[in-house]
DNA sequence: GCCGTTTTCGGCCCGACTGTTTTCAGTCG
């Protein structure tokens, strides 16, 4: 083994392999066994390496022999030449070029082979010289679309934060639902799964009057311009930047379609495979038996009428939602009304814009018990850290506030540096000053994955820490994580009774929901914290108990769902 | 390339929309 090669990686070369045997024009489902393949490792229970060294990888259902023999060659060499001489036939911009709205794996190769093109610069001068109309499938509508699509893909390259697509989604769907006529509108696709990143806003409505519907949607002033519109699907592009796909049906199609246009694609095919052991077909407009309806009323008749209990749709995932919904007992997902407490604060004190006691007015308003107050400490001079006499001042504040009122308590904390050798900022005797210390790393990214997983593992083995911080340090859509072995992190936690961190803010969403299972599995409990930087902030909290409840966690994993006494009991045993 | 209490070969989920056609291929979700 030489252990250059990462799971992840790969993950993204099955994943790759997919895509450009799609482009070579290979068939569909060969390119979709190397999709699923990625798909299963990526939730794989066990340890890659592991399963290769003892040869059990073909236990993994999607695997033959084929694949088998390419991630085995690929773990052990750190190299798959198959893959290299695939990706050296296809020219990189041909994978750019997928993205862009219209454009798929057939006509891109008709680009390749008519006019040679194989960079989107080209693409895009070819379309400006009208040389794409004289094409067999093109004409002059289909060239304005790939320009218009490059343009879209130069200005929005990225995925979408999940925080700032529920912005502009909740908007429409509160206007939706106010319209006359619409029996019912919901979210659907990755923003209903409560997914960290999106490509787009799905919406469902119920009407009996599609084309009226349409043509409102269509018009709407948050539509900068229209990219389809039929009778039963409208697809606009927001002002806000990001597509939104709207579904009409029939009030009688809706719980079928709700279902359909939520995802994911993986739980769909799933359980349409179950529909099909049970002789019915399932499609976005119901379920059929001989032809023959089988009338559902809402969602959980759907799920029902294939003996299953109703699935939460941030589960959706096929990563055993379906398997847990056949017992009939479903996991009782936390939500924000488990929560009593919130940590991770930060105040005026080092980089946070609230005052101690804005944010303590904001928490009560909330109706929490208890709050833990951590701003940064010294060494991170870069956000204002506090010196051992700061950290005096401000436990002097906190104590004048809890006598004020003893029906709420305010934890004193610290977000303490993980140092680049593993020690925690600050000597002992500080550390023993706080109620409780969350332990984070702000410096020194680059380390090679052993160097900082030992640093962390460091700083978890110290008897003053309480919680590791957004474990990862990733950034969504702007900082990879750093490299670490998460699941020895996870374990050290478990070893040491720490709790982690499910940093709730939208940037971050770390702890990840995929490693969530693994951590409770494991035993070791989360702490869903906003890392609020102004009372604003304690909001973020929703998009944290998303990114929990899909990482299949209730109110029991969650720490902050402990009341106050018990809460209090938890910090002073931990700090023994 | 994977898979099998219908199958070791012949399936592999399925339908809408667009833009191109004159009955359909490609794309998308």
């Amino acid at each position: 083994m030489t252990g250059s090669i990462t799971p992840k990686d790969v993950i993204r070369i099955l994943e790759e392999i997919g895509v450009l045997l799609e482009l070579k024009g290979e068939s569909p489902f060969k390119s979709l066994a190397y999709t699923n393949a990625a798909r299963r490792l990526e939730t794989l229970d066990e340890d890659l390496e592991e399963l290769v060294r003892r040869g059990d990888l073909k236990s993994v259902k999607g695997i033959g022999d084929a694949l088998n023999r390419k991630i085995t060659e690929l773990v052990t060499t750190g190299r798959l030449e198959y893959y290299e001489t695939l990706r050296a036939s296809v020219p990189p911009g041909h994978l750019e070029m997928l993205r862009i709205p219209g454009l798929g794996p057939r006509k891109i190769r008709t680009l390749h082979e008519k006019l040679d093109i194989s960079t989107l610069g080209e693409l895009e001068y070819a379309c400006l010289e009208n040389r794409l109309v004289e094409l067999p499938g093109f004409g002059t509508r289909t060239q304005q679309k790939i320009l218009t699509g490059i343009e879209h893909l130069k200005r929005y390259r990225e995925r979408r934060l999940c925080s700032e697509a529920l912005e502009a989604a909740e908007p429409l769907l509160a206007k939706l639902r106010g319209r006359a006529g619409v029996v019912a509108a919901s979210l659907a696709g990755s923003l209903r799964r409560g997914n960290e990143t999106v490509k787009d806003i799905d919406l469902v409505a119920a009407s009996d009057d599609p084309e009226a519907l349409s043509q409102w949607f269509a018009s709407l002033p948050d539509a900068e311009s229209v990219i389809a519109r039929g009778s039963t699907k409208v697809s606009v592009f927001l002002k806000a930047g990001i597509n939104a796909d709207l579904r009409i049906v029939t009030p009688r199609e809706y719980p079928f379609a709700l279902h359909h246009f939520t995802g994911s694609k993986e739980h769909n095919v799933a359980m349409r495979g179950r529909a099909k052991q049970l002789g019915i077909k399932m499609n976005e407009y119901g379920l059929f038996r001989d032809e023959a309806l089988l009338p559902c009323g809402s969602e959980e008749d759907v799920f029902a009428a294939l003996g299953l209990a109703w699935v939460p749709p941030e589960l959706r995932e096929n990563t055993g939602e379906i398997e847990a919904a056949e017992t009939g007992v479903m996991p009782a997902l936390v939500q924000m009304k488990d929560i009593r407490g919130i940590f991770h604060i930060h105040t005026t004190a080092s980089d946070g814009s609230s005052t101690l006691e804005a944010v303590v007015e904001a928490a009560k308003k909330m109706g929490l018990e208890y709050i833990g107050i951590t701003d940064h400490s010294e060494s991170a001079f870069y956000a204002g850290g506090l010196t051992p006499e700061d950290v005096r001042t401000q436990h002097r504040a906190i104590d004048a506030l809890n006598r004020k009122d003893p029906a709420f308590r305010i934890f004193k904390g610290i977000e303490a540096d993980i140092l680049p050798d593993g020690r925690l900022d600050y000597d002992d005797a500080t550390l023993a000053s706080f109620d409780f210390v969350i332990a984070a790393v702000h410096s020194h990214f680059g380390m090679n994955e052993d160097e900082m997983t030992e640093r962390i593992i460091r700083a978890l083995a110290n008897r003053r820490t309480t919680i590791l911080a957004h474990p990862t340090g990733r950034l969504l859509l702007a900082r990879e994580p750093y490299a670490l072995d998460l699941e020895r992190v996870i374990d050290a936690a478990a070893e040491h009774g720490k709790v982690i961190e499910l940093n709730a803010n939208p940037h971050r969403l770390d702890l990840d929901w995929r490693h969530c299972k693994y951590a409770k599995r494991q035993g070791v409990r989360i702490a869903v914290n906003p890392d609020a930087h102004h009372t604003d902030g304690l909001a973020d909290m929703k998009y944290g108990l998303n990114i929990a409840r899909k990482g299949w966690l209730e109110a029991r994993d969650i720490v902050n769902c402990m009341g106050l006494e018990e809460m209090t009991a938890f910090l002073a045993r931990s700090k023994q």
